[in-house]
DNA sequence: GGAAAATGCGAGTGATCGCTCGTATTTTTG
DNA sequence: CAAAAATACGAGCGATCACTCGCATTTTCC
């Protein structure tokens, strides 16, 4: 209600937001833990060290905190997309550019843990899972730019279907390389660029990774 | 405990083995619409049509309930995987043989949409959770099989990595077929075969499909 | 310095949920 | 037909959780 918007408009002190990047922190490592559903609003606090009461200073509701940490994630990722979907790598050879477009997105998601955590969570609410819309909105923009520059003879629907089935493909291979031991991890990696690109290399008229 | 125990060795009648599975399909319909952790016991008793009190007649608690729901689920699964991997199959072209597998699991999971609900949610008790390790091996291991037949010189590692990645391609793609309105499923059923097809061939020594 | 604003606290409130218990009804058993 | 077993009920208990409230402390502003 305008308790939130007052909230918002608070004017905040060094202190003040401090805390929140600590709660936030604090909220990460509880739902990468044990789930949005099952964090409670208090553990969150004592994690972060502060009391109840005070989150609240803070947040409006535990869905208040789910939204603002994934905010966060995506002010981030986009940074991270921005390297990863710069203008030339449209052009460069298929293994160069899943080079470029999957080592810094795999490095964000081992820098922070909780990101796949919170934005694959079903029970999270509404608003946040729909976060990360955009998200996926402008990866599949990308790729289909990338159709455009490689392919641009093939038919719009199956482009789009191609662009989707590669997230997909990339995401659930990412969640394995995320899951594996350090060890395991650039072996993953290969497989999943050599997936990716085995998928997309038939449609954009170029042999196999 | 031994509650427990008084509970498995009670003999049904013929109304009580009714009841089981109506609360079975109550609970995956609840499950299925919002998760595991959020679907109260008395809700899965309201839909099934009875009081809570007689759910305890004959689950000892929630995760009692689960864990039968995921049983169920991987009876009926293994009848189709029993189809999926017969022994000649391994021996098939790669795309009659993806034909073979993919078709009868994707029209399992289409006639029981909470299955992927139930066994995908991360917010389910391990004990339940654990129900599809023997589900996931089981696979692995026939197409471990598979590579031993149509590449045997391959080295064991790489076997099972490629058969880890292939079932993780699998099931990402069959995620996406299930959200996928009707019309837009056989084309998506077919770029899922191209994308496991085209992951597996150079493994094992055969053109893309 | 002093008022106002921001931050901090933690016991407490109301709601929800998993589950129990006493009891009533139906079915099986001998 | 009884006695026993299985099924059925639903109010309510104890625990948990999101969130509040009254009040104390610190920081900012003039």
């Amino acid at each position: 209600m305008n308790r939130e918007r007052r909230q918002d408009n608070r004017k905040r002190q060094a202190r003040g937001e401090l805390r929140i990047a600590q709660i936030l922190d604090a909220a990460a490592e509880c739902f990468g833990e044990v789930g949005f559903a099952s964090t409670s609003t208090n553990a969150i606090a004592a994690t972060a060290g502060i009391s109840p009461g005070s989150l609240y200073q803070f947040f409006a509701n535990k869905d208040d905190i789910a939204r603002a940490l994934a905010k966060r994630y995506i002010r981030l990722l986009e940074a991270a997309h921005g390297e990863a979907f710069a203008d030339e790598v449209a052009k460069l050879p298929l293994s160069d550019m899943l080079d470029r477009i999957v080592d810094p997105i795999v490095a964000f998601n081992l820098a922070h843990p909780g990101f796949q955590a919170l934005l694959a969570d079903p029970g999270v609410p509404s608003q946040v899972s729909e976060a990360k819309k955009p998200l996926h909105a402008v990866m599949l923009t990308r790729i289909d730019a990338i159709f455009g520059v490689r392919a641009p003879e093939l038919a719009p629907d199956k482009r789009r279907r191609g662009a989707e089935v590669a997230v997909g493909i990339f995401a659930a291979l990412l969640r394995m390389v995320l899951a594996a031991g350090p060890a395991e991890r650039p072996a993953l990696v290969a497989e999943l660029k050599r997936a990716v690109g085995g998928y997309l290399g038939p449609l954009v008229g170029e042999g196999a990774v």
